[in-house]
DNA sequence: TCCAATCATGTAATCGTTTTCACGGTGTGC
DNA sequence: GCACACCGTGAAAACGATTACATGATTGGA
């Protein structure tokens, strides 16, 4: 590999002046700038940001740690958090915690090892120790969609509550008595929040939330798919089934379908954030609709202010209700708040 | 931060030792470990691995460059890569071209900089001068799905054109005569090889594919959307579209839907690359499935074994077709080949 | 004309590791 | 008892960049 060195060999000039004349940090002769861009150029040097992280201590990286890479919420949100932090000039190194805590410490530390200038985290456990530890030390730190309570890290993210509520209302504005939920790890904020959340909606209604009716997922198909045949083997089954995210909703497809039955006249379904193929399944699935986008732009734009020294503070955005076919044909009325219609 | 020399420090012993008797490689007491061990623990130290890859040019991290994040077939290689990359303990890397070809470009210069060693890519366009020289660089590389012919790096692929006439056969047999294809970007490899199996297919039964008949498109829902919207304007529209990958199927199926036609009753539909979501849309999608993680796990194998100074070769893995009913109620004669149906 | 400020450049220290080399001490084989 | 291998250790040289400081030349003002 040819190093500065070579290039300063190259040009006659010393590292010193190469150095300068490729950052542009101080003055340099014109001269000396174009005999070091043609002596660059033409041994073809490309700068070692290793060598170069470890003299200014910055690496131009941020590290990004999602729940699961097979979610398209976090692939969406992946990407808009490395398309804005390229607009600021850093990179970002992606690590996947397949929803398993130590998957997530193992990624954490790997990331601060790498001595990455900030870290956006969405917990796949909300009391992982490690990332606790990274979120009070030097390293700046922002959560994203899931946080850790008691952490002092800004948290971007939605707040689901509304849309719930809208979304209960539709079910019982469809003629649903029964509903049931399949959460989230309760170790995980959005898990534990989706369910308050439907739960206190419910009780607006009059409703009550049975044990039997709350399924213990953990984010991923198969707990879905688990979840609903245990509420399909109920004496009584629930009219209406939310699912706390869309992989758990596609885990309720399976099972609803193995069994022979159909959404939504045997049973009704909605899912917790919205995915391009939910216009084209079968039924059409109802969801509440997150601004994943905007969350990413959002997190990297304070990460990036912490890292400079400033102070960025929390943000919530609101997320809506997206009504489709999946809990029976929609009602005439106009459905409540700002949920749309497809 | 605690250095290495903190830590010798604490140990009362040189950073030499202390080197040594946290990497395990050469002999140190017993007496002097255990200081080391004890100084580090409660110093809290974490080695600084950018200056351990400054020394030893080495840096465990490999690179991948996928086509774009969003299409679940690479979200679900990235994770098989990832998985298999931990193994063999390397971190991975993520860039994502988005089907750019300077996003690209970007994405492996920054890595080669970056110093990784080994560098996995999927190009987003077969002719991209950067990758083609970083193929011929020190760094090893290998090509994923796609390549760029000439190139000396192995390919790990999958060769759908079985499965591809095996579709053809199917479509056949149900009756279908006017077929039409999204093709990916004909400066990608896999761009060109669907719809040249296709062709080749297509003329075995006596069929031709009129220029009206192929849509150009990007691997993108929306270049399927458009691609899709020309098919139907034509004055006879095909019988069926063959989409070169899930999104241009997922766009597809949003422009068929737009005009309140039907699949498979007004026009067929089948897809290149099978995704979770497949047998839940309506209707479920006939597709050619990829052995997908499989060429994750082959690819970073090949790959460690290039950096350890093998010479791995390239593998072809086998795709095949899963009937489902998009393209109309399937025959009741058993489907060529290794086709299965659900 | 002279002093000081500015400018372009070079020298060398530095970042935190690993690793080569040297060195003294300890056994081992004869 | 001697030579030799080996073991544990430390000093110091790398790795490739940035940057504080020094230096000599040029310029500008008084």
């Amino acid at each position: 590999m040819v190093s500065i060195k070579d290039v300063a060999e190259a040009a006659g000039l010393s590292v010193a002046t190469v150095s300068r004349a490729l950052n542009g940090r101080s003055a340099v002769s014109d001269e000396a700038r174009a005999r070091v861009l043609s002596a660059a150029e033409s041994l073809g040097y490309r700068p070692n940001v290793v060598a170069r992280s470890l003299r200014t201590d910055r690496t131009g990286t941020i590290g990004l740690v999602i729940s699961d890479v097979l979610n398209p919420y976090f692939t969406e949100l992946a990407r808009s958090v490395e398309e804005e932090a390229r607009a600021l000039g850093y990179s970002v190194i992606i690590g996947n915690a397949d929803e398993r805590a130590e998957l997530e410490a193992h990624h954490v530390r790997s990331l601060l090892e790498r001595r990455i200038d900030g870290l956006i985290v969405s917990p796949a456990d909300g009391r992982s120790p490690l990332t606790l530890d990274a979120a009070d030390g030097p390293t700046p730190l922002v959560f994203v969609d899931r946080w850790i309570p008691g952490c002092a890290a800004p948290v971007v993210r939605a707040d689901g509550r509304g849309a719930i509520r809208d979304l209960v209302a539709h079910l019982y504005g469809l003629g649903h008595r029964r509903l049931a939920i399949i959460t989230g790890p309760a170790a995980t904020t959005t898990g534990r929040e989706r369910v308050e959340a439907f739960r206190s909606a419910l009780s607006e209604f009059g409703l009550s939330l049975p044990e039997s009716h709350v399924g213990r997922g953990d984010f991923q198909a198969e707990s879905g798919r688990l979840a609903t045949e245990r509420f399909l083997d109920l004496p009584e089954r629930p009219d209406a089934v939310f699912a706390a995210d869309n992989l758990m909703a596609l885990g309720a497809l399976d099972a609803i379908r193995e069994r022979g039955l159909s959404v939504p006249d045997d049973i009704g379904l909605a899912a917790f954030d919205d995915i391009p193929w939910f216009p084209h399944t079968a039924p059409p699935i109802t969801a509440v609709s997150q601004p994943t986008a905007e969350l990413g732009r959002v997190a990297v734009r304070a990460l990036a202010d912490l890292i400079s020294g400033g102070t960025a503070g929390s943000t919530v955005l609101p997320a809506h209700l997206v009504v489709r076919r999946s809990c029976g044909e929609p009602e005439t009325s106009a459905p409540t708040g700002g949920a749309t219609r497809e």
